[in-house]
DNA sequence: AGCACA
């Protein structure tokens, strides 16, 4: 019963027509490339590349059918074949008579970027994760995720095309790096395109969608719990609001603390601004501010939990402050504004210290993310490697990164009488079992660049 | 090296 009277799919000659369909493409021709080999023969209205399954394929299409035929004409009798980039390319009238979309919404670049994130696990990622991946390239204003047929998707909104872009060209078909996920996580890949959108609706902050530019933005109904307290997304996030000011206190503090022993274990994540202790509730807490909001994120995250020396001795707590500039009167051994040269000061820790880290981030080299999107300061660089090591030998390594010169000449912040052996148990991730030591050593980029 | 799915 069928009757086969569809046409032969590949003709020796094809009727005329102003598109002209082109195969054995360089990978990811481009547009350019497309137009540069018609305006010879007229002039070229549209394109479209990077068509088919090998994305080899690609339409011209002429303001006239004349046009299309002298191409045509002038292949068919030339000894020299149609190149792009030295590579042959075979050209046939299209069996269409225009190029019909040439562009997606997908094509066009904006602020918006919509991302994929494919894997078995990829409901189980973060929006935080997913903002301290994006926030690589510039300030991400807003955040909603979504499921769809696609699987599980968010809409990121950076200030302008041009950031996202670079977010986008940096991070499609990449994984997110181990580190950033829990060691049960399977792999998961980002896909992205461009979004149509410019400006996402964010009505709450939720474990679904977050609102950077606006902190005070109500917390979402569902995501509060009994006690009044900023409550667990899905992910076991919290919801407080991030800050780039951390409370810290300091439980079971065997050993004293010291200003320059907080400066020390903070400033390994970025520049510290400023730091202010005081007694609470008969304990020791202390207010540390970072010039940014992702740093304290990371240095919270990463520190959470942990002891500074080891035994259980003087326990970091973590909590993002209301605070956003802290005001420091005068510098003494409680307080200190590190972005204040005091020649007084005998030991003022040049600011230089944490500076560096900051403008390798939030300079032009963040766009490039030809490595790991946290600057130097901000890989965890206090997590050993293995857990054998211990506080003792971790703090040179920060320092070798971040400030050579001055730690030769001091080590305040090692009480020697006080300091506890060093102790396999220092220091480690709890329940992550640790950065990788790939992560830990930075040797290991969370991208690398495909640009060739 | 053989026709586009937004």
């Amino acid at each position: 019963m069928a009757s086969v009277s569809s046409q032969p799919q590949f003709r020796y000659t094809q009727p005329p027509s102003k598109v002209l369909h082109l195969r054995n493409l360089p990978w990811e021709c481009t547009e350019e490339e497309l137009i540069e080999l018609g305006k010879p023969f007229g002039k070229v209205v549209n394109t479209k590349c990077n068509v088919g399954a090998n994305r080899n394929q690609a339409f011209i299409e002429f303001a006239d059918l004349n046009q299309a035929i002298a191409m045509i004409s002038y292949y068919a009798s030339s000894s020299e074949p149609a190149q792009v980039r030295g590579k042959t390319v075979y050209l046939q009238y299209s069996n269409r008579q225009e190029i019909v979309n040439n562009k997606t919404t997908a094509d066009v670049a904006g602020n918006v970027l919509l991302v994929t994130i494919e894997g078995q696990d990829a409901r189980l990622v973060s929006i935080d994760v997913l903002h301290l991946v994006f926030s690589a390239f510039g300030f991400v204003h807003k955040i909603t995720t979504f499921e769809k047929t696609a699987g599980f998707q968010a809409l990121v909104q950076f200030s302008d095309a041009e950031t996202a872009t670079s977010a986008k060209s940096a991070l499609d078909g990449r994984i997110i790096p181990r580190y950033l996920l829990s060691e049960n996580i399977s792999p998961c890949t980002l896909r992205i395109t461009y979004s149509a959108h410019t400006d996402l609706s964010v009505k709450f902050q939720s474990h679904r969608s977050r609102d950077y530019t606006n902190p005070y933005l109500p917390v979402a109904p569902s995501a509060i719990d009994g006690s009044g307290q900023f409550s667990l997304g899905l992910d076991g996030k919290k919801l407080e609001p991030e800050s780039n000011v951390l409370l810290a206190s300091i439980e079971n503090m065997q050993y004293a603390v010291t200003l320059d022993v907080l400066h020390m274990v903070f400033s390994a994540f970025g520049p510290v601004q400023k730091i202010a202790m005081f007694d609470k509730n008969g304990g020791l807490q202390a207010l540390i501010q970072y010039p940014d909001i992702q740093t304290a994120v990371l240095a919270k995250d990463t520190l959470e939990g942990h002891c500074i020396y080891d035994g259980g001795f003087c326990k970091l707590h973590l909590s993002y402050s209301r605070h956003t500039d802290l005001s420091i009167k005068v510098n003494n051994d409680r307080s200190r504004d590190y972005t204040i040269p005091n020649p007084a000061m005998v030991n003022p820790q040049p600011s230089t210290l944490g500076q560096q880290p900051v403008q390798a981030m939030g300079g032009p080299a963040a766009h490039q993310y030809n490595g790991t999107p946290y600057a130097p300061g901000l890989q965890p660089p206090t997590m050993p490697p293995q857990p054998s090591d211990g506080w003792t030998s971790t703090v040179p390594a920060v320092a070798q990164q971040s400030m050579p010169v001055q730690m030769s000449n001091h080590h305040p912040y090692i009480p020697p009488s006080s300091m506890p052996q060093t102790n396999p148990g220092m220091m480690r991730m709890p329940g992550q079992g640790g950065v990788p030591p790939a992560a830990a050593g930075g040797a290991m980029p969370p991208y690398r660049s495909n640009q060739m």
